[in-house]
DNA sequence: ATTTTAAGTCAGCTTTGTTGACATTCCAAG
DNA sequence: CTTGGAATGTCAACAAAGCTGACTTAAAAT
């Protein structure tokens, strides 16, 4: 039975072995916030205003209506979040130019500061896991997160990737 | 330069690369949580109840002190979360046999029912994205998580395994 | 006998999510 | 030109799940 390889390796995997990739997941998840959020915490901000500062960053000039899609929560709680930025001088909301209804946002300079702080502490993180695992493990790793992905969410991962060089 | 091969390998991963390891762990923590979720939401409980159960069925007769330690919250917010499911009839807290001050937690018949249907619908996803990625990413997957854990967090990882056999 | 520890409780606060209702603006179709 | 619908924003109310601080009870340890 050839066609069954897939079945077999399968086979292989015990729900005991699954189970420990999900706490895996659990404990992994907490550190990949600890840094970025011990900074949040300084503030007054939350992971919330972390995730807005880092893909406004990954996508200047971003829609309202594209990071609710991207962030999956509702626009009353991005706007409660992106409020406090837009006040804050860290984020600019321009009327957009095509079409005057959307909001075009972009960081500020005070905003591009503090994405970068959060983003040097999470990737510094980030790159140790990946120096101390190793390149093959990397790929391993990215291949199973995005196997992992809702169907939408492995879209839009995707179309980051696009509108970057 | 032959001592150097770490740096390079360090060198190989640009920031995007990086960046696109953050991003995937964003998208990939909300598929991990979805299945339950949706469970969850229809049942008046939370993500926090779903913890505390997968942790007590994986630890049969822990004290509170233990899943505290585990799930890293105050004992406030843990109470809330087991005194709800001890009067629902899915946890028994039952006084500690050598300490009287310690309780030991275990799962009724119900508990392990629910706990059981969460674990089954978020294992079926991994299982699946283990088998869509293959073997070797699945050690590589899990390598790069356990780099990313925090020490103790790492302990706490390595210490479920050896109770259970 | 005193101190420390484990657990639980009460009160109040924060962040971040949710619904529902509603106003504004503006594009586009009729 | 008018109207319908889409994109955005806002108000109010609420819930989940975290937090701090203060306190009690019981039991263990010193």
């Amino acid at each position: 039975m050839p066609e069954n390889q897939t079945g077999e390796t399968l086979l292989f995997l015990t729900d005991e072995q699954v189970r420990q990739g999900i706490e895996a997941m659990f404990f992994a998840y907490r550190g990949f916030t600890a840094d970025p959020d011990r900074i949040l915490s300084d503030l007054a901000y939350g992971r919330a205003h972390h995730r807005a500062l880092h893909f406004i960053a990954r996508s200047p000039g971003t829609t309202v209506n594209n990071l609710l899609n991207i962030l999956g929560v509702t626009k009353q709680s991005l706007n409660r979040v992106l409020r406090t930025l837009v006040e804050d001088g860290l984020v600019e909301s321009r009327v957009g130019a095509s079409d005057k209804r959307e909001r075009n946002l972009e960081l500020t300079d005070a905003g591009h500061e503090l994405e970068r702080r959060l983003s040097d502490a999470q990737r510094a993180r980030m790159r140790a896991a990946y120096r101390a695992a190793g390149p093959e493990a990397v790929a391993g790793f990215r291949h199973v997160l995005e196997a992992m992905m809702d169907p939408d969410s492995h879209r839009r991962y995707h179309a980051l990737r696009e509108v970057s060089q």
